[in-house]
DNA sequence: ACCACGCGTTCAATATACTGAACGATATGG
DNA sequence: CCATATCGTTCAGTATATTGAACGCGTGGT
């Protein structure tokens, strides 16, 4: 038995590369440029595991030393991100995530990305009961009504409520459609302030739907989940529960993204 | 004398990192997801230690196997790429100016960064019009033959040559790749009597490419732009007169940057 | 000017991770 | 239906890389 700590569950240790790992996050995450003999000292690495690391970490293209020797990120993962960006399509994502958090099973849950003013059905993940409104890949809704719409609106800036609605407000769908531009400013502010979104019989009566972005490694939202239920269903306790639970998701999915 | 191909001159091997780096690269050119062992064999690597590689780099999140056991690229190094954009910010600051100068909107106005022997393309602004080469965020090529890779390479000094080519020129793109270091000096000198660079038909037939370099405070020419267009539109008057207004963007881009 | 400190770098000894062969499981073909 | 090939995985031995201490060197303090 070992006195080492840090020891990883898994398979092989492989140190060299967690090490590599480790220091290209902690410069990424610090937002000073820090100097070998710092680096080692805030891993708890000996200074000449470091130097070595470094230098073949500089000759790889992960590092750059500034003239004055600090280190930064280099390019070359850059090569790396843009492959997983090019195959990476959010569906799939998606797919595994939910498939993975058993919490949402008995619910309809659907991603959209924003298109002008309207919310596109990317994926949906149906539930394992009847009833419950068939969302169609594919399908379009206007985005003030629909929770993912409004989380998504929610995550811009307010000018940009102007260029999408400012000339013409889409026609409300049932009588609790949301029905101007300033109730609905009004209905983002509430957003903000609670983290996630809320369709209460806005796109259909009777259903109730909560929303949450999902941001990229830039931290740009662009997408949205939502949770569909029946009104009936959306008690304040499972409201806030469930909501809590559907911005986990979305942070989840964040992260498989590469966001922070 | 070692048996071993591929061994790194400078200093400790880090044999554990350099592999992955390879494994990454692999995946990530090749447009088919390899398997374990298929990767393996086409990195010559005995299957075990391809394993335990790939183990540890799916636990640390820079690969990712699918449902079907093929091994994609993870979204960790979005991290990483993402801060080496955001430090370097000649990105936004190359965005800013791309969408004032109104000249070029017509013209997709790329930049890269010098690694080595490559450039490496860091940001893009694609043209208003169909055709052009789409160039991806990350993507390398072999300096020699691009506009930015020349405008780069005619800000160093000549010695920096030999150290990049003297054991090995990049193999030819097309029938008018610069072919020989010493081509490549004469082409240099050239630009630097120019004042920007040209690129005609080196990397792809038809594709003509006019390079200039951004300094950064220091006086250092830290990246390079470059304007695509088409063989046919190239003529004499335009190439002097879009070749002036891109070194009058460098110039600009290279302000902003803190360069007098 | 002197000294002390911190940084980056080098080198030999040891504790380490990588290698090669073998295993069970699964998919393929006769 | 069985034989074969290929895949992913495990394990002990050896060749390997990492470690700790020491060296130059530039910098800032007294």
């Amino acid at each position: 038995m070992r006195a080492h700590d840090g020891v990883r569950s898994g398979g092989a240790h492989v140190p060299a590369l967690r090490r590599a790992v480790a220091i290209l996050d902690h410069i990424s995450a610090s937002c000073d440029a820090p100097t070998l003999s710092g680096l080692a000292r805030a891993l708890g690495l000996p200074k000449s595991t470091a130097h070595g690391l470094v230098q073949a970490m500089e000759e790889l293209g992960l590092l750059v030393r500034a003239a004055d020797g600090t280190l930064r990120t280099g390019p070359h993962p850059l090569r790396w991100a843009g492959d997983f960006l090019a195959r990476t399509d959010l569906v799939s994502v998606f797919r595994q995530s939910i498939a993975e958090a058993r919490r949402f099973e008995r619910f309809t849950v659907t991603m959209t990305v924003l298109d002008g003013g309207e919310v596109v059905y990317i994926a949906c993940s149906d539930a394992n009961r009847p009833l419950d409104v068939a969302f169609r890949i594919g399908m379009r809704l206007p985005a003030p009504f629909t929770a993912t719409g409004k989380a998504l609106l929610a995550a811009r800036p307010d000018g940009a409520l102007d260029a999408l609605f400012g000339q013409g407000f889409p026609a409300p769908l049932t009588r609790y459609s949301v029905a101007s531009l300033s109730d609905l400013r009004r209905e983002l502010v509430e957003t903000r302030q609670r983290g996630f979104s809320l369709d209460d019989g806005q796109i259909r009566e009777g259903l109730f739907c909560l929303g949450a972005t999902v941001s990229d490694h830039t931290g740009q939202a662009v997408a949205a989940l939502a949770l569909s239920l029946t009104r009936s269903e959306a008690t304040p306790d499972t409201i806030a529960t469930l909501g809590g639970a559907l911005v986990e998701a979305a942070a989840d999915l964040s992260c498989r993204l590469g966001g922070g």
